[in-house]
RNA sequence: GCGCCUAUAGCUCAAUGGAUAGAGUAUCAGUCUUCGGAACUGGUGAUGGAGGUUCGAUUCCUCCUAGGCGCACCA
């Protein structure tokens, strides 16, 4: 609200003034701390002496009283009250709450407007990289669905958006791969699937315990493998195919489209320039025969080892120089797990020496692991949880449900198919976007397979519910509202505000680098409709043009958010 | 040992330093003469511990406890 904002500036003569939405609907739309503020500062002596022994609510009193014969009350501010602690509480008036609420439906105009925001920026998005010849496990997917929200979510405010999926298709794995599959494999490569591959990957750790000289041959055809030798390089080629065939398929299941897959080994010829450009700066120094870079705070990053093979280091460094030069990034974010902090704290650190970028410009959207209910998720007893298998289980519960229900009994085989696996998808992605991305995850199975309550399939059933409402009124025109009903009852104010927020919500998200802001409004305003719903009739009452407009701003709000979530909508379920 | 992160209801999660700490789930009790019950209404139930800063602390600072992650030839 600028035009309040303003007028507080004008009225106490301050800068910083920020209107938050008070935490109870009683309080009204915004409300300040202004007064508050304002008396500290009287009682620590600034501003007037004469004034000391105000108290807060005596201080908003003035303020309001200033504010009521400088504001317009004709169009938007119903009244202004001065509340317990000296909060001041604006109430808009309920046709502005209507008009605002009208953006919703306009869709390609609201579009629009949220465009710009990010207007004249671009954003690269680190985020999904499974690794070549493992399986693409609920990790990643953390990493896949939270990075192409953000996606989604930057896209939609006018960011020019590169998504990257930084493959792990190069480095010592590699080696261990190699040795395995040559002393180990028991069919050619090219037959293999990427369960094979696993295994022979496991089985090379559980040797290597035994013989420690396994892992120095390891190193052997890591290097080889650097250097160009042929056999290493077409079984390396090999695993590469397997792998992308079959994250591909995941990715389709899931919806993801990840514009670029520039992997590791995509960096490996600028490596060298990367190598020059640091010694020529002097960030780098050698150290017991390898290439490092220290810090003050934090301990060294290896950019070549004594062997002259490079890390992983190496080629983000390599990524980030390849990124800036194509694509002149105003911001880059990297959506990978939290156990790589320290990496990516020196990366930017070293990236900020080099002068490339500024570290501010830079972040690690860094996700928390995924553990057990029970206690720790260990992968080394191959607990690993495989998205197949969530997604099966999921599909099931989805599948049990709909077979009990009314409607799934009308629909054609396809389309209950089709509607299972978007409630099932859509229950499996809000579960890792609805919480903080910081945070650890407990993977709970009975959490995920879900249906009820705070849930994907909540929101997708709430707009199909208001689908269905509004294919059965005769009420054409549903985008914009004539005349206001004579009254608008609390279910309906408390709708209205929780809509008006859309817009805000999403640039939050962004900022906080956060989907679960979305996804936590987004059950709000599901929740406030369906209170609505169920304590009030929509069809063939008088005030049926007015609910035909809150169910098509309902579902319009609710088809937006998830789709930024990367969740699909259906019409029936 | 050093560094980073986390701790909120039985369980899983919310709360830009603000007003009576909100949801879901579980549990107990209700709503089917209904535009979709994958829904709605009500009850029970919580800030790990000790200090500090502040008009005001779940939020910021210090210490303690518990857990997680990381600390050069893995990524």
């Amino acid at each position: 609200m600028d035009e309040i904002v303003k007028k507080l500036k004008v009225v106490t003569g301050l800068e910083n003034i920020r209107l938050e939405h008070p935490t109870d609907e009683r309080f009204g739309d915004y409300s300040t701390n202004i007064a508050m503020v304002v008396a500290t500062h009287l009682r620590q002596g600034f501003g007037g002496q004469e004034n000391q022994k105000k108290n807060p609510i005596e201080v908003a009193k003035e303020i309001k009283n200033k504010l009521d014969e400088i504001i317009d009350k004709t169009d938007t501010v119903e009244k202004i009250e001065v509340a317990g602690g000296g909060f001041l509480n604006f109430y808009l008036k309920k046709e502005y709450l209507v008009k605002q609420a009208e953006n919703i439906n306009y869709e390609t105009e609201f579009r629009s407007s949220l465009g710009k925001h990010g207007l004249g920026k671009t954003v690269v998005i680190d985020y999904s990289a499974p690794n070549i010849a493992k399986p693409f496990g609920i990790g990643h997917l953390r990493s896949t669905d939270i990075g192409q929200a953000l996606y989604n979510i930057y896209k939609i405010l006018g960011w020019k958006c590169i998504g990257d999926n930084h493959l792990g298709d190069w480095g010592t794995q590699f080696g261990k791969l190699i040795v395995a599959i040559k002393k180990w494999g028991d069919k050619p490569v090219e037959k293999m699937t990427i369960g094979d591959l696993e295994k022979l990957y496991v089985k090379f750790h559980e040797e290597a315990e035994k013989d420690p000289k396994l892992d120095d041959e390891a190193r052997e055809w890591f290097a080889k493998l650097e250097k160009g030798d042929p056999e290493a390089r077409e079984i390396w080629q090999k695993c590469v195919d397997i792998s992308i065939i079959e994250f591909n398929q995941v990715y389709d299941m899931l919806g993801v489209k990840i514009d670029f897959a520039h992997g590791e080994a995509f960096y490996e010829k600028m490596l060298p320039r990367v190598i020059a450009d640091l010694n020529k700066k002097k960030v780098c120094s050698e150290s017991q025969g390898a290439l490092i870079v220290e810090f003050d705070d934090m301990p060294p990053a290896m950019i070549q080892k004594s062997n002259g093979t490079t890390t992983y280091f190496t080629r983000d460094l390599a990524t980030v120089k390849y990124r800036l030069k194509e694509w002149l990034p105003d911001l880059m974010i990297y959506e990978v797990g939290v156990d790589q902090a320290l990496h990516f704290r020196q990366l930017f650190k070293t990236v900020e020496m080099m002068g490339w970028m500024e570290q501010k410009a830079m972040v690690h959207v860094a996700h928390g692991l995924i553990r057990w209910k029970g206690g720790k998720f260990s992968t080394r007893e191959g607990k690993t949880i495989h998205l197949d298998e969530v997604i099966d289980r999921a599909r099931e519960k989805a599948k049990e449900i709909a077979n009990s229900t009314q409607v799934s009994k009308e629909m054609t085989a396809a389309e209950k198919k089709k509607m299972i696996e978007a409630v099932a998808i859509g229950a499996i992605k809000f579960n890792d976007l609805s919480q903080d991305p910081r945070k650890d995850i407990i993977f709970d199975w009975e959490r995920v397979m879900s249906l009820q309550g705070d849930s994907g399939p909540y929101l997708q059933y709430t707009y199909a519910r208001c689908q269905s409402v509004l294919s059965k009124t005769k009420i054409l025109e549903q985008k914009n509202i004539g005349d206001l009903p004579k009254e608008i009852n609390p279910e309906e104010v408390a709708l209205l505000r929780g809509l008006n927020k859309l817009e805000e919500k999403i640039v939050e998200a962004a900022e906080r680098y956060s989907p679960a802001v979305i996804a936590e409004y987004l059950v709000k305003i599901a929740r406030l409709y369906n209170e609505f719903y169920g304590k009030h009739r929509i069809i063939d009452q008088p005030e049926e043009t007015f609910r035909i407009f809150l169910t098509k701003a309902t579902a319009n709000t609710i088809g937006l958010g998830l789709g930024l979530l990367g969740i699909k909508t259906v019409e029936r379920m």
